[in-house]
DNA sequence: CGATAAATTGAGTTTTGTCAATAAAGGTGG
DNA sequence: CCACCTTTATTGACAAAACTCAATTTATCG
């Protein structure tokens, strides 16, 4: 095997162990006001808002709203794939587990975006999705999709994971171990900077291992990586902290990106 | 840079030039009897069949059908996206062009397969699509889609997409040289068997190029890869054609599947 | 049959993974 | 509130896998 091997943070973190993600804890009751659509930390980038608010099922979703502590799961692999879940804050990472109990990353979720999209037209979900931080969840029951908002909004957001993936696939098979963490990174300020917080300066809340493991990568390397990038001047790395000084020079080591 | 640098094949294939893919040539023209759906290469595999099937338009989406000679696009990056493509027969190839001329394969398709979901939802496509050998395939207008398919069957069609990404995201994150290329021979011989072709035999449509640039390897790699596949005696290669000999060797190296 | 493209093979170098030891951070309980 | 323990992250030395360069062989196409 060519990298290194890692256990699943689920059997180390112990927040994920318990009870706590499997009863209400959490979940938010506020009233109709709060509910509005408009006053989500996502509105204007939540794609399912766009996609139901034109039939009148935002409230329904906000309805379903629920914060996850640090390593709650929303789904896990084999659970009954019946619901889509929208971020409203907070981060979430999903993931499979190789038969030899290895655990491979597959995507990073943030503010406004939509997990469990491969868990639709199947019977249940074949990767989990955990929140990394105190994070804000709508829940989306499939059983309301097919009548609510299958129109244009959901074929963008399908096409826009699709592509968001194929940026991950060109990622791994195209780029060196600087062009990954680079991207990485690019894309993160990216997302924040489109929410309208700073893109300069912003907290990881996934591990070292957690970013190796997603872009394929030994976290050795992802240390050696961040700290070539420090010394070199162009971001400085306070654990996880970044305080990115050189955008453009970011911009450049990450190299082409597939987006619209 | 770590990988060999790679140009377009559109621009080495002769084929690919000319007037041959912009003009109607090659449009079959069939009696209505050979247009069912169930007469198709892909019946009984083609997802689309399903999805419009109950919605009596398998009559309309056949009509469409078209033979496409190697090299000829379905479509190109920056085309208006109104259409999906089902492959009845033959084999496509989907890459995207990076700033500096470098080519990049996203996917192949085989009989079956849909191409195109990346543009739904969105004005232009972002990847190209490329006949690899003399291929019938299918038209899907987009603006037929929103009252004819977007059932189960199209959520199906979606989610099964996404964890083919995602498999191929495992492979190139965590996969070393034989891994990858044996993921890669178990793939296409799965999906052979599943057709009631040959699982054992089979001929490869694209070059050890395109491989390569799918797989995130060095095209010495994948030629060497090969030979010691070969070496070892689970599998004979002549050119393109493929002769496997242990079909449960080649699955061991290949490791872990996402797949339901 | 000649030219171009595709594929193979060998030699050498580089990147990155592995192993191992250490340091820093964060949480827990006395 | 501090000491301890666990988790997370960093750093160095070495090894291995894979890339690059270069030369050669084998197909393919006109």
């Amino acid at each position: 095997m060519r990298l290194q091997k890692t256990v699943s943070s689920e059997a180390v973190n112990p927040a994920a162990n318990g009870t706590a993600d499997t009863e209400g804890v959490g979940y938010a009751q506020p009233s109709l006001e709060v509910l509005s659509c408009k006053s989500c930390n996502a509105s204007g980038n939540c794609l399912v808002e766009q996609m139901t608010i034109r039939n009148g099922h935002s409230y329904q979703l906000m309805k379903n709203r629920k914060v996850y502590l640090r390593g709650e799961h929303m789904y896990r692999a084999e659970d009954e794939a019946d619901a889509l879940y929208v971020v409203s804050s907070g981060s979430v990472k999903s993931y499979v587990i190789m038969e030899d109990g290895e655990e491979q990353v597959l995507n990073f979720y943030h503010t406004g975006d939509v997990v469990g999209l491969d868990g639709m037209g199947a019977d249940s979900y074949i990767s989990s999705a955990i929140s990394l931080e105190t994070s804000t969840i709508c829940k989306l029951p499939l059983s309301n999709l097919p009548e609510a908002g299958l129109g244009r909004g959901f074929l963008h957001l399908v096409s826009d994971r699709l592509i968001r993936d194929h940026n991950l696939m060109l990622m791994l098979a195209r780029k060196d171990a600087d062009g990954r963490m680079a991207s990485f990174l690019v894309n993160i300020s990216k997302h924040f900077k489109k929410l309208g917080q700073s893109a300069d300066v912003f907290e990881l809340t996934m591990t070292r291992q957690d970013i190796a493991n997603y872009l394929g990568l030994a976290i050795e390397t992802v240390s050696r990586t961040l700290r070539r990038f420090q010394d070199s001047g162009m971001l400085v790395v306070t654990r996880r902290k970044i305080q990115i000084y050189d955008f453009d020079c970011l911009l450049e080591i990450a190299g082409t990106q597939v987006s619209r």
